[in-house]
DNA sequence: TGAGTTGACATACGGTCCGTATGTACAATA
DNA sequence: TATTGTACATACGGACCGTATGTCAACTCA
């Protein structure tokens, strides 16, 4: 029996994605050329467009898959820590490793913002944040943090966390930098804890 | 007397320089161009890669001046305050508002990091997070804060306030989120506190 | 001072890339 | 099986960047 349609196109649109990955990470949204990212998977340009509008359109298909594997991972570090507190920071932990990772690093980090704007304005809604964001309701309503504001404080977390693997990254000795990344953020976020641990 | 030769190449950088702030800032440093540009000021590209070699020499030198002026303005609102705590927390709060100004947003933190890299090697060594390593530095050493590494303090301050702009800029009602984000990021900075104020 | 030299900038060209308009072949449907 | 819709390929035009080459004014120095 002949492939069934739908199933060839959406995997058209997997073979895209996973080929925009490699290409972007490589070499960056903007070199990234369409011509050699669809011929490496047998395809052309008229597939891509089709599929995704124009080459923002993949950017963005890219950055959902990877800010959704990325979320998932950080949801199940957190679930895996002994108390909520305790799993927002091992939430965190995990963003600062995973944005060690050059394929996060250059599409969702720095891609991402540059082409797509503001990640909280992003259609694939950042679930990334949408984690943090929920982890911090709950610890507020719990008076475990301070009364402060989810979203900014959300906002701010993330923020630091995704800078601080952005300087390791860049260092020129990453593997000491780490733990003094991770350690100068844990002592950042227990500002945000109602009373000391 | 005729204009002496080494002015007019100091007016024409300058000009190119300004004329590329507006248009990154108006258009992004990739969809911006070349020849609009300098045919703003009544160059061609001829003078523009002859003065900065390519066009990312050109961002360059914008994201160089910018980053100047935002370190200056920073080391004035510190030193306007109080104690060397209230100042490290002006400086941050004078990044925070400045990153509010499009230019800044676009060019430094958005294109800036994407198309340059890491800000930690620029070649305009980044002179915002200079500012404040040297600040943090001065309070690591009289104690003020807990015996946190500099580089990494520094970055993870500078990186959530310049993430708390970018999401007060990109909020649906920035003159509200504002306080929110300052408020927030007064608390994650005093975790690094070595006692409670 | 004026002829030669330097270099700052203009002009011309080639190559690449994106987005669209058009063509085509195969699966879906009846 | 004949028809139709659509996923994708092909063809085309326009924009842009970087370089190679040309040019003219400012500098140098006898």
């Amino acid at each position: 029996m002949a492939k069934r349609r739908i199933d060839t196109m959406e995997e058209n649109r997997a073979r895209l994605i996973s080929a925009a990955r490699k290409a972007f990470a490589a070499r960056g949204f903007a070199a990234a050329s369409m011509d050699e990212l669809t011929a490496d998977v047998g395809l052309t340009r008229g597939a891509l467009y089709h599929n995704f509008g124009d080459k923002k359109g993949l950017l963005a298909a890219v950055v959902a898959q990877i800010d959704g594997e990325m979320a998932a991972r950080a949801k199940e570090a957190g679930a895996a820590a002994g108390d909520d507190w305790e799993g927002l920071l091992a939430e965190s932990e995990a963003y600062i490793e995973m944005a060690l990772d050059p394929e996060v690093q250059r599409i969702v980090l720095l891609d991402g913002p540059a082409f797509l704007g503001d990640p909280s304005q992003w259609p694939s809604q950042n679930a990334c944040l949408q984690v943090t964001k929920h982890m911090i309701a709950g610890l507020v309503s719990e008076r475990v943090l301070k009364p402060v504001d989810v979203e900014a404080a959300a906002r701010l977390l993330s923020g630091a966390a995704l800078n601080a693997a952005l300087w390791v990254a860049a260092s020129d000795d990453p593997r000491s930098a780490l733990p003094k990344a991770v350690d100068a953020f844990r002592l950042m976020a227990a500002g945000l804890l109602a009373e000391q641990r």
